[in-house]
DNA sequence: GGCTAGCACTCACCGTTTGAGAGTGCTAAA
DNA sequence: TTTAGCACTCTCAAACGGTGAGTGCTAGCC
């Protein structure tokens, strides 16, 4: 779908789904006469407008309604007709000091990206944390709790952290587990879980038999947790601002408010998605019946990979189909920019800073 | 305010609060009759209701329109009135089962929790960490993770984690950083906020001036951190359930929603609750304008501190005043004591399922 | 051929009316 | 003290009609 139309078609659209984005209200040909100035009679628009909606662009609830934009006009739109304007100089510095003060807490990037997201973006946002594909164990640490319990910490080399307490068949003094432990980080310095369960396995085939039974309970417990982390790549994926699209017209319906509060929380949904989106790089954007579920079908949604090299993380937005695509897009590649950023002077990568100057 | 209303004044009083509770609708003087078979006739049970009405139980939206509860009725209820049938042994054992299943994942008990106290009790519900008053040390380590940043883990002695990256000055071996780690684990072992600071103060105090740049560096972090701690007793409140009050008829109208969601996350009116609630025994119970502010004049919560000892957290559930109270208490109730035995299991407490016996 | 004025037609929306039904409060009698 | 009876109040839903917004079509104009 290329760009077939007339110029004036072309300006028609773009305006019709622009003003339709801000009201919320289905357009009417005189409208957008007046308040575009356009120098042709309202009814040469509705002439125009006919076209449109015999493309497909746009539609009608009833004869006698102004026009209301379809998936398909919405994505024309965001393919062919928006303003690529990125957020405002001075926006760009609030999100960035923001981040800038919380950058030595990696747990309240997440959170801090969410609610910037969200209230930039004026619409629901998720974000999953910076994490690898595949863990690699980075550091593990027993301590020591009470007789018989302990607390088993573990740090996986993108930065990500497991707690996890345990129950020892006998009491244990702290010296006993430090040495379990740095036993095993010696061994697995930077293994990758089959490495970690080569080494399990060998420590079981000693003598006595078992092995080392506090180490073959620790090293199975992080066995199964590296699995965990890497068979659930979508398991942690934070939402906010649900705050904001509950001042938009198409939720008040308190339907509508439990079918998104639903789509948030059973990831369903969110969760086919980011896998595309990890392996693609830009802005993706889909638009309410192009998603593969039902349930999406009034929805939009606008998602960026950010990160580089081997940790990456997905952020975006969701919202009605009715949505500020060009700013929830600018709001989505600027934030994924930042957080790139401050992953690649964490890690050392080279900046993924060229998003800078795009904006 | 005791018992001083006759028995027929406060069957009447119960079964009206009950039907209310359970239809959402205001209760008429003929249907208590035919669905309670009350033997007098319902102008009986109209006087009645106008005397509880005079003594302010009960409440009229408009002459011929049923009755309604006031918040004094919903209190005179839950302190007199109330059955108080325990959790069924079915529900019991599927709730301590669930938690059993994930018994040593810390961070997943509050999930659960708040995902179990919302379903049982059919309402919002809220949870925080188990903590600490005051944060002692436990447990730091320092992960080199490239060139000049490292991550610092910090684990107190109630099993809470932080974790936080720095910049070093130079380049450090993950040696040099294991080095400083384990003198501060040596030193610090156990200590509280203060014994910290009195070491930094000295490591600073050393030559070469300033002392040992590094230790300087993660001290001044723990100190801070360790401070925060101390002081947001409330920052960490998880809350869930949201889903399940939006069936509830009170949430018809999307501004009530958004009141909710508000309330929810701003954590004014349930952050100055959790105090007076970790400094009590029991279940607490906060009934509409009972409450400080305003905006929680049309919710109740019930509330429980869990844990014991020194390690305690705070779980309950909020709804509309029209909660059924019975059960809400209840499962605050039995899943507190879960979360206590769970605790008491971990940290070798004496056990607090004393709580058992009682439901 | 494209544009536009004019006009009939279609709906949604709003305020009003009306009737039915639910439930109370009061009164008077058992 | 209880109760039957009844008038009265108020909500709710349906029906109605008028209004206004906006279209689609047609015929004439440039």
């Amino acid at each position: 779908m290329t760009t077939d139309l007339t110029d004036r078609r072309q300006l028609i659209l773009k305006l019709a789904i622009q003003e339709f984005i801000e009201s919320s209200q289905p357009v009417a040909s005189e409208l957008l006469v007046r308040k575009y100035k356009l120098n042709v009679s309202p009814a040469t628009v509705r002439n125009e407008l006919a076209v449109l909606e015999e493309l497909g662009y746009l539609t009608h609830l009833h004869t006698s309604a102004g026009r209301v934009p379809t998936d398909a006009g919405y994505r024309y739109f965001v393919e062919n007709l928006m303003d690529r304007t990125p957020l405002s100089a001075t926006e760009q510095r609030t999100i960035r000091h923001q981040f800038y003060q919380v950058r030595s807490e990696l747990d309240q990037w997440i959170q801090l990206a969410g609610a910037v997201l969200a209230r930039t973006a004026q619409n629901a946002s998720v974000v999953t944390p910076p994490r690898a594909q595949q863990a690699r164990l980075k550091h593990l640490e027993l301590i020591s709790i009470y007789d018989t319990t302990a607390l088993m910490v573990l740090v996986l080399h993108d930065g990500t952290i497991r707690q996890q307490t345990l129950t020892l068949d006998m009491a244990l003094s702290q010296e006993d587990l430090s040495r379990c432990a740095s036993r095993i980080n010696e061994r697995c310095a930077d293994a990758p879980v089959e490495r970690v369960e080569e080494f399990l396995k060998q420590e079981r085939a000693q003598m006595p038999p078992g092995g080392d039974a506090l180490a073959c309970q620790v090293l199975d417990l992080v066995v199964k947790a590296m699995h965990q982390f890497n068979e659930h790549i979508n398991s942690d994926i934070h939402s906010d601002g649900l705050i904001e699209i509950l001042s938009q017209p198409e939720f008040s319906q308190v339907e509508r408010v439990r079918r998104m509060v639903e789509i948030l929380q059973s990831r369903r949904a969110l969760g086919t998605l980011i896998p595309r989106v990890l392996s693609s790089s830009g802005v993706q954007v889909v638009i309410g019946g192009e998603h593969s579920y039902d349930e999406m079908r009034e929805y939009s949604v606008v998602l960026s990979r950010y990160g580089g090299g081997e940790i990456v993380g997905v952020l975006g937005v969701i919202g009605p189909t009715r949505m500020a695509y060009p700013r929830a897009i600018s709001a989505v590649r600027y934030i994924s920019a930042v957080m790139s950023d401050l992953l690649a002077e964490l890690y050392g990568i080279e900046g993924a800073s060229r998003w800078e100057a795009e904006s």
